[in-house]
DNA sequence: ACCGAGATGTAGAATGTTCTACGTAGAACG
DNA sequence: CGTTCTACGTAGAACATTCTACATCTCGGT
């Protein structure tokens, strides 16, 4: 019922431009798409038709037969500020190439994610990329034999459908406990979200088994204390004041992401802790919040566009015929500012 | 080349859920589409074959002929933080009524922003939402006639290809005008954009006009002064600074968006100003970040979800058939914190 | 003059839906 | 009992591309 002015009669297709090139249809897909076989002449006739007709595609029909050269990008999240970075790298290294870019909001969903996957595939996507996707590997498994697939910030070294890009987010976490460390602390606790077995992929268990680890590579491996919020749902500003007010409250805390790191520190200066000296943090992903002076949050640091240009590139080459799974860990690099 | 490990033999269309049900393929398409004329008992077997086979309809081929179900929404940019509210308004009203949602980032540049909106044409999306799109309305038109299209934050209220949602941008400034003057002030600046008369219908000019007319009305006409930073494009911190250092600088600014007052505020800071007592703020968006309590900033708030969700109900009215335009004002309201 | 190989171009099937036009059965009507 | 509706289904064209043969041309070599 969309009918607009034009009832169809004016769209100029593949076949207005054959008829107006004077050209078989075909030729004229063939230099569309850069295919064997077209000679000098044709093509700039041809090219000379598309420009005057302004003729365009129909993704829709391409999709029937051949490739779209649209790829998926499903972000788990438009809050996070630190996903655009991963964004950014991914555009920079697909536009190149001539591909288009759809964006899917998950919102740390997994039934959602799983929708818009499908939507994706729906919608003969040539591949899709997944940032820090709530799916479970299994899951994802069955997706990636469907249509390639990339995984950022998702661990699953041993998968073999789909490749993977994350920071290692074992060594940033031991990044963050050597800071510590160095500046004398002792008692440092990690802030991390709650998870099941379902979510071991995630960064935050992985982030956390880095920081056990450097805890003990220093000798701490008996003061370290995990404090756990529930998972990135909304309201867990309660929790965060409960762990600051505790008797016990550790004197340094290495926090999971800014997502959470931000807030603790903004409730840690209302409740009038002088930060660092009563209280240091290092947060996790450098979100440009943790960049404002006032705000100062030492932050580990992903690339967030390293990431996603990796992550483009695997997917293009995966889509022109690799079969052979990628598994790529980018080092991360700590951001020091006030808060420690 | 992008075969993955089923070379299509396997994929389930709609003629297998036809054979399966025992009912024309026409029958099945009619059920997928709640089309009249189909009994309850043809619809029960057609849908539990669906079921059993796991149907999905390609999206590419029903695009080539009626509906996608999918709208697409332009966003300027993905690293504002006000944007995702209004996108959760979209997809609240959208989803529910079975349309999918597909996003593109604009990154505030209008040759981008245009390719974008091809595509989606190209995509045979159902229709478009803009949000804060850079482009002229006269080149909004010319694409309004190929797509039903509904813009969000642009002014533009004698168009009669598309429909605007906006908040009451000059009432927004009005309110921070007031709630300076009823504090005392009277040295009250603004802080706006530049901008050309190519972009005279995005918010900043329309803030200006409601700044320029309140200070009039509350008879400091003489006092008002507008203060220009280059158009969003990232730096200009320098630019910031000058304005704090100025020997007269104002007692109280009024700033067009958040993702300057929350700079200009940090710099405040920075530089050793006290705000409010030297320097008051008030900014527009009510971004989250403004609401962080280290910051503390004044702003108005545009009821993001509440303008998305009328953004998606006029595309679907439109969508329905409707052609007479609609152009909304949402009032805006202020929420006061430090920073005033 | 003939042949074979490569380069260039074309016809037409294939893709998975929707939509138009039409057929058929049973119900309601005179 | 014939006629006319109405409700339900179906056949097949249409949609805009790509892709798989295949046909034709051009040359250089015999």
């Amino acid at each position: 019922m969309a009918g607009q002015s034009e009832p169809g009669r004016g769209r100029v297709t593949i076949r207005t431009v054959a008829a107006d090139a004077g050209v078989s249809v075909a030729a004229v897909s063939k230099v569309m798409r850069n295919a064997y076989g077209v000679s000098e002449s044709l093509r700039q006739r041809v090219e000379a038709s598309i420009e005057k007709l302004g003729y365009r595609p129909s993704v829709a029909a391409r999709g029937m037969r051949g490739q779209t050269y649209t790829l998926g990008v499903l972000l788990v999240d438009i809050e996070n500020p630190f996903l655009p970075s991963i964004y950014q790298g991914i555009e920079e290294m697909t536009e190149a190439r001539g591909y288009k870019i759809m964006v899917g909001v998950g919102k740390a969903h997994e039934r959602r994610e799983a929708q818009l996957i499908e939507q994706m595939i729906d919608n003969r996507m040539d591949g899709l990329i997944l940032v820090a996707s709530q799916i479970p590997g299994a899951v994802m498994d069955r997706y990636a034999r469907q249509i390639p697939t990339v995984v950022v910030g998702h661990h699953e070294p041993q998968a073999d459908s789909f490749d993977t890009i994350n920071s290692d987010d074992r060594q940033g976490a031991r990044l963050a406990v050597q800071a510590f460390v160095e500046r004398g602390h002792r008692d440092i606790a990690m802030l991390a979200m709650e998870w099941d077995a379902r979510h071991e992929a995630d960064v935050s268990p992985q982030r956390e088994a880095g920081y056990l680890a450097a805890m003990a590579e220093f000798g701490l491996a008996g003061r370290a204390r995990i404090l756990r919020v529930p998972s990135s749902e909304k309201p867990h500003a309660d929790d965060l004041r409960r762990i600051l007010a505790m008797p016990d409250r550790p004197r340094a805390i290495f926090c999971w992401s800014d997502l959470d790191a931000v807030p603790l520190r903004n409730l840690a200066w209302q409740m009038g802790l002088r930060v660092p000296e009563d209280l240091a943090i290092i947060g996790y992903d450098n979100n440009p919040v943790a960049a404002l002076p006032m705000i100062g949050l030492a932050s580990i640091d992903q690339d967030g566009p390293r990431m996603g240009r990796l992550a483009a590139e695997a997917l293009l080459s995966r889509i022109a015929g690799r079969r052979q799974a990628e598994h790529v860990l980018v080092p991360p690099s700590l951001v020091l500012r006030g808060s420690v």
